[in-house]
DNA sequence: GTCCCGCCAGAAAGCGCTTGCTGCTTCCGG
DNA sequence: CCGGAAGCAGCAAGCGCTTTCTGGCGGGAC
């Protein structure tokens, strides 16, 4: 009843209010030093009074800047990309920016479809689409921009943030020989994911600086249940040690070797990846590789905020994950 | 060089293109059946030729819905928020609508100001807001509305989407009762909120209706440190069970438990809260309660999709977490 | 054959803001 | 004392769309 139409205020009200004109209260409330003083205080005064604010809406259209940005993601419920969201909302919030964020639920043609809904009502898009086909990616790039790339191989004009996920990888492995394992493991994630190919490019090298060691890859998922359903096959394998796509698949494991009575690490050796923040707690502790997610994040936003301000293309970014020894992985069993 | 300046369509080109008026483009993409269909055909003809899709931005102006709504959570990287917004987010996608999220890193007046920020640029706002004081909370409803509230009291005229946190702490009490636990810690969360208050009152009913039975409260926090830090005051307690704020805190608390060689349930039973993905693969696998955090996002974009549409207050709703039963309980030891 | 009505396309008025341009005022130098 | 250069407020033209209103046209009824 006290305010039956809750009209909200316009610029003209504050004009009326202010006794100037509109383009007047427009230049004060965006700091534009051609205004008398005096007048700019009264503008202040009514803004204040009158409690407003100007519209997102209607200041975007004009000026053709939402100061919003878009993030698509393949899942919402994977720690990984969690922290990557965090860390960018949290460093736009400080430049005053909003984040708009798109689940696919994994399916990469609804990737596409997100990324190019949700560009347009922002400035710009960062896009973690691990799975999309480089070549899909690539004619959907100029739709996009600008746009900054999550974890997928560098390519000219478009930043990329991501984590190295060879050296992690090979340090990973390094760290298993130096415990005397000869046969090992690697629970690898979809085939055509970039992050994988890398980490199959750490495993050659490793062979080819290994002789004596042996990598064998089994084809796995990138969760839990797909950790806990290849348990026969490492039981099976003879393996002394077990390299998951990542911490999920690695707790999975993990899990489904105590149900089984395998002792973990004196039976075997498992390792993750990423160092989300449960590794530390599982038991025992899981030995993964650091990869900086909400970093990523952060340096994410810093490339769009490049963008976005001085429209010429920042540095891509590459961080380095390091080995992070835990209690999961120790020497391997002298007899088997 | 093939295009200097990729000016975005507009509405008029296509108009031009098709030989109609502006007027008629709109009622098309309006899907505005008082077209001649041999007009509108010629118009989704050019539409599809130029591929033109029309400005979000221009749209919501003139129509006053941004098709977007704001979440503001207090920590994007709590497994329980991450739920729901993934929830909450998958729904609204549904129906075509996009999110907006905002973490206000845990500081109750920079929720403040993000709600209203967001809520600007968008058509409604889910708070999840547990920490923030009521009276705060009710001056800051009528400028969000419509608003729905995720986790706390239920007022009149905003739709509640909670889990009822008394009940699920209740069947957790009555669990370890059942196994003949008689002294029991609860190790509360921060004093302030409303999960902690119903929490405090399943105790409270405990108590009484057990007589013999003693429950401790011990201020802790709610993540994996506030767990670690409570040891020693779980030890010095003599307390055969332990009830958790929530997993996080349960898990930070059973590593610490694992590290000095306390034997979990043999020595101690802990039971965590929220089921989050984790706390089945902790080990032993915890006891905790169900809060399906995701069904709660659902819910909340039920809600919120009503009050758009409709614009009448749907119900409120309250999911009831269900007790899960694992490893980490068990019965008391006989001897102390 | 005329009149009236209804149907539908287009013209035009905004939505709430920014900004280029105009023209007034003031102040300086000559 | 006058001319010119600044400085600064306001007008008005949009930004790209939706929607009301207007008016032209064709068909049905008499």
């Amino acid at each position: 009843m006290a305010t039956p139409a809750p009209k909200p205020l316009t610029m003209a009200d504050v004009a009326r209010h202010a006794g100037v004109s509109l383009a007047t209260v427009s230049r004060v409330m965006n700091g534009n030093p051609s205004v008398d003083p005096a007048l700019a205080d009264r503008v202040r005064a009514a803004v204040a009074s009158l409690n407003y604010t100007a519209s997102p809406l209607a200041r975007s259209l004009v000026s053709g800047r939402t100061q919003t940005v878009s993030v698509v993601v393949p899942d919402l419920g994977n720690p990984t990309f969690q922290a990557i969201l965090r860390g960018l909302s949290r460093a736009a919030s400080r430049s005053g920016y909003h984040v708009l964020v798109a689940d696919s639920a994994e399916v990469v043609e609804e990737e596409e479809v997100l990324a190019v809904a949700s560009r347009r009502r922002t400035d710009g898009i960062v896009l973690c689409a691990p799975r999309m086909p480089e070549e899909r990616l690539a004619t959907l790039l100029p739709e996009l921009a600008p746009v900054v790339l999550v974890n997928r191989d560098p390519r000219a004009g478009v930043p990329v943030v991501a984590a190295d996920y060879r050296s992690g990888l090979t340090e990973l492995l390094e760290h298993l020989a130096a415990l005397g394992h000869r046969r090992i493991l690697y629970l690898a994630g979809v085939p055509w994911s970039a992050s994988n190919a890398h980490r199959l490019e750490a495993v050659e090298d490793f062979r080819r600086a290994n002789p004596g060691a042996r990598v064998d890859e089994v084809p796995c998922g990138v969760d839990f249940d797909a950790g806990a359903a290849v348990l026969d096959d490492v039981l099976a394998s003879g393996a002394t040690a077990v390299l998951a796509f990542n911490d999920l698949v690695a707790m999975g494991l993990l899990s489904a070797l105590a149900a089984s009575g395998v002792r973990v690490p004196e039976d075997v050796s498992v390792a993750g990846f990423d160092d989300i923040p449960f590794a530390a707690y599982t038991s025992p502790p899981l030995t993964t590789a650091t990869v900086p997610a909400e970093e990523l994040g952060e340096k994410a936003w810093l490339g769009m905020s490049g963008l976005i301000e001085a429209r010429d293309a920042p540095e891509s970014v590459y961080l380095r994950p390091r080995a992070r020894i835990r209690g999961s992985t120790g020497p391997a069993p002298s007899a088997r």
